[in-house]
RNA sequence: CGCGGGGUGGAGCAGUCUGGUAGCUCGUCGGGCUCAUAACCCGGAGGUCAUAGGUUCAAAUCCUGUCCCCGCACCCA
């Protein structure tokens, strides 16, 4: 039996719900497997969840939950996100499930028993707010890199001998050029790995959550040692026919996860375990959203399948060709190489532009024709010499742009028999053949409808639905294979056509803009002039909140005691800050419009019972209100009146 | 000298590795067609390829310097 074709996704992390980014991880990697299966080969694709490390605990807790009731919830929620989306992934691994923790202390085992995990005393600087450990050389003026204060530890740990794969990493990447792609990717990680590999830290005193760590229960092993495993623990190894599966074709990510992980920590543990390493690792850039960056905080967070919703009652689409629609955008949109935009407005184009107008006409333009001028009967007449060749070239084009997985030529090679045919009907002008009564007709209708026939075989691994559509209006079996795909056979003669029937009804660009500006206020220039009441529609576009909600907020009044800078950082001031009998510290972003000087005396509100967070690894332990200037500053709230710190604010 | 990305017609990008007529989409202007979802097709205008220097018969592309922008540096595909 031939190997499966072996495709990944990263492991998703379960404190937060998947969003457009890692719908496009997803959909990509599903855009591969549908493309080989459509190949003939046997494809295992693997999605899944991480669901280790302290952190989700943490926000289990946080939420009054268990980990394990927050870890179910938030998994079948990716799990139903890329179901949703038509993602046809064979296994969706979960971190917590027993045969990964198995797995992954297995492969503990076997690389300690080979030499490349030892146990150390560790004696180093330790940076206690960032968790992490530096070398003498990275500390600067006795701090570690951040600024932060750092302490001489010595504990037992144990440690991933990755110094030792420097070497033989960079041999596997010289002689194998497209191991690492895109190759902006691969440089990186060539010079990440010359400036030198340090052994890591794979283990960590045991919270109570995580998989522990063979042969001592006091440790848990690193969550990122643990997570890639999850690649191997997908294959049935070490049990059965692993090796049917493994090694994995292509390990799809983003490229934050790249260097650090995929490309050096994992295939080293590889190596040192005697495994064969992936044959391709490849990471896409991201998507940022226009002007703002995306963050929660400005709700330009595009959740996937609200999008598809909104998508489908703008146009009037039915819901799962709105899937399709934001399908196509992320394979139009793909970024391979940097990052790209991606915004709803652009989506909004690419529907009218490539699937209505091009796509979407085309077939219905063809389809109009046949059944005028051919009584809606696909012709006996050979397709035209030009036509074929449009086909041809598409097919070759196709299978450059995958050598390199770049998924949105690919996606351009699959809309080309389409941009050729609007033209070759202009050119042809089947109408003037008609009228004429030319013998041409039959073959120019003839290859017309192949071109559809192509597109619609070619087009389908990205947005099957829609190809199910063509194919129905087409009245023809859907395309199974990518062999049948230009063929002669698979355009049979005699066949009646269904009707042309609009798939993509267009967008009204115009309108959506009005509405859009309808619901978003534009910000003020400057504060309004007149108070005004706020414009009715204004809390409609927002959530609503109850008093409950609003009241779980609790603020206080505080002085400023002390002001000072933190070290690299352009935004960042370190504020004491009492607040009645208490005086916390707060880390705000404020130096742009404050210095410390400004600060020290002055009354400010804070937010008491904001989780702490770090920042720059110096810890803030509540936020002060402030409003956001134009170039995204901070004008801080004081009360109106001297007011005695510690009283509330609502 | 923190790390990374980038500066190419009005907008968004490709081309840079492997030097050789500057390309694509949108917009704009003009024309064509009438089969089609006011769609489709053709053509025009518009670029000193950030900047200074160097290498070369030849530079957007290679080398050196300078300026500018953005992201990261909690978290995040």
């Amino acid at each position: 039996m031939a190997k499966k074709v072996y495709l990944t996704t990263p492991i998703y992390y379960v404190n937060s719900v998947p969003h457009i980014g890692t719908t496009l991880t997803t959909v990509v990697a599903d855009f591969c497997a549908r493309i080989y299966r459509m190949q003939g080969h046997e494809v295992m694709f693997l999605t899944g969840t991480d669901e280790n490390g302290l952190k989700v605990k943490e926000a289990a807790e946080k939420n009054g939950k268990t980990a394990k009731q927050h870890t179910d919830e938030t998994s079948a929620e990716f799990a139903r996100v890329f179901q949703e989306m038509n993602v046809s992934y064979d296994d969706f691994i979960r971190t917590t499930e027993t045969r990964h923790v198995v797995a992954a202390q297995r492969l503990f085992t076997i690389l300690r028993d080979n030499g490349y995990i030892f146990q150390d005393k560790y004696e180093g600087w330790y940076d206690v707010s960032s968790e992490t450990f530096f070398k003498e050389s990275d500390l600067i003026d006795g701090k570690s890199p951040d600024g932060n204060e750092v302490r001489w530890v010595s504990e037992d740990n144990w440690f991933f001998r990755l110094s030792a794969f420097q070497d033989r990493l960079l041999e596997h990447i010289e002689a194998n050029p497209d191991w690492l792609l895109p190759h902006v990717r691969k440089n990186e990680v060539l010079s990440f790995i010359k400036q030198g590999l340090r052994d890591l830290c794979i283990t960590r005193n045991n919270p109570g959550w995580g998989i522990p760590m063979p042969g001592d229960d006091s440790k848990v092993i690193y969550v990122w040692f643990d997570a890639v495993v999850n690649y191997l623990t997908a294959t049935g190894w070490p049990e059965g026919d692993w090796d049917n599966i493994w090694p994995a074709d292509i390990h799809w990510m983003a490229k934050e996860i790249f260097t650090r992980f995929h490309a050096t920590l994992w295939p080293a543990m590889l190596m040192g375990a005697g495994l064969p390493l992936p044959k391709t690792v490849i990471a896409h850039g991201w998507f940022n959203f226009g002007d703002a960056k995306m963050s929660k905080s400005k709700g330009n967070v595009i959740a996937p399948l609200e999008f598809v919703d909104e998508i489908a009652a703008l146009s009037g689409c039915r819901k799962e060709i709105a899937v399709d629609v934001v399908r196509f955008s992320l394979a139009s949109l793909l970024p391979y190489e940097g990052d790209t935009n991606y915004t709803k407005e652009e989506v909004y184009k690419l529907y009218n532009v490539d699937l209505a107008n091009d796509l979407g006409n085309a077939l219905n333009r063809t389809l109009a024709m046949a059944h005028k001028f051919a009584d809606g009967i696909i012709p006996d007449a050979p397709i035209e010499a030009e036509a074929q060749g449009a086909i041809d070239q598409a097919l070759v084009s196709f299978e450059s742009a995958m050598k390199v997985l770049r998924l949105n030529d690919a996606l351009d090679a699959a809309m080309s028999p389409i941009r050729f045919v609007n033209k070759y009907i202009d050119t042809r002008a089947p109408w003037a053949l008609a009228k004429t009564g030319d013998p041409a007709l039959a073959s120019v209708l003839r290859s017309m409808i192949a071109c559809l026939r192509t597109a619609e075989g070619m087009l389908r691994p990205f947005i099957p639905t829609v190809c199910d559509e063509i194919a129905a209006q087409l009245n023809l079996a859907p395309t199974e294979t990518w062999a049948e795909i230009g063929q002669p056979s698979h355009l049979p003669a005699g066949v009646k056509l269904g009707s042309p029937v609009p798939i993509f009804p267009r967008l009204d660009l115009k309108e959506i803009q009005k509405k859009a500006m309808e619901q978003t206020p534009t910000p003020a220039p400057a504060p309004a002039p007149a108070p005004a009441p706020a414009p009715a529609v204004a809390p409609v576009a927002e959530e609503l909140i109850s008093i409950e909600d609003f009241v779980k907020v609790k603020l206080k009044v505080g002085r400023v005691l002390e002001a000072e800078p933190i070290d690299g950082s352009d935004r960042l001031l370190k504020l004491q800050i009492v607040i009645g009998e208490e005086k916390r510290q707060i880390v705000a972003g404020i130096k742009k419009n404050y210095t410390p000087e400004d600060l020290i005396g002055r009354q400010v509100i804070v937010c008491v019972n904001l989780k702490p967070a770090k920042l720059r690894g110096v810890e803030s332990q509540g936020m002060l209100l402030a409003a956001t200037d134009a170039e995204g500053g901070a004008i801080l709230l004081q009360p109106d009146k001297e007011t005695p710190e510690g009283t509330g604010v609502k």
